[in-house]
DNA sequence: ATTATATATATGAAAAAACGTATGTGTATA
DNA sequence: TATACACATACGTTTTTTCATATATATAAT
């Protein structure tokens, strides 16, 4: 993963978001993320697949849903970077975090939260 | 430091690469960053201001010369991130750190390099 | 088959970032 | 005081990124 890429990647506020939430939680379909940021559909997906063409998420698709979780085959110290961002960041995730929580109608996907 | 700041500034080729070999040698100035990365006095310089700007870089003047250094009260998440983009990317620098090197009439200063 | 839901992508416009050139500022030296 | 050197900044332009809107695709349910 060239160096720039990847911090390029990180350089957005909902990127930063996305991949910080998928990083807590495992992995998050693109409608839980549209309700953690309040943001409309078509600009989560089009960041989702950037960070997808990056190399940095796989997706999978089940049903309706298509699930996004960071890519286990990215390199070592770019997963530090995103496991370091992620605990040392709580106050720029709180509420989407606190968003996430409280949607409603969660795709079923045996998953904890809060 | 909020982490898109943090993330916009390692997301172009010249301040990594500034920044990077600034945490390999200490300190370097202007003109040793001028001969490093192969480009021109003002490009150097304003993506170091930005840097000093986000409160990543310090600088010191001595005599004609403007030092810069990594900021020590930079939040130690974003200083991890530094060390280990450093560690991981040796080949991103390579090509800089030989030009580094090979530069003659560097400033005077106690430094180790090569 | 038709309709509804979830997601992806295309398009043109707007905003942001990066650039080269020119010029200003500060320090050393003659 | 005049010249040279190192560095900073201002300005207008070009390039890159981001965006909202509209539309396409794929699955599920009726």
């Amino acid at each position: 993963m060239h160096p720039v890429t990847f911090f390029k990647a990180l350089a957005d506020e909902t990127r930063l978001k996305c991949l910080l939430l998928i990083q807590r939680e495992g992995e998050l379909c693109v409608c839980e993320l549209m309700a953690a940021l309040s943001e409309i559909q078509p600009k989560i997906s089009r960041h989702l697949a950037q960070l997808k063409k990056a190399g940095i998420l796989v997706d999978r698709r089940q049903g309706q849903w298509v699930f996004y979780r960071i890519n286990a085959e990215l390199a070592p110290w770019c997963q530090q970077v995103l496991a370091q961002s992620c605990e040392a960041n709580s106050p720029f995730l709180a509420e989407s975090m606190q968003n996430l929580c409280s949607m409603g109608a969660r795709p079923e996907r045996a998953k904890a939260c809060c």
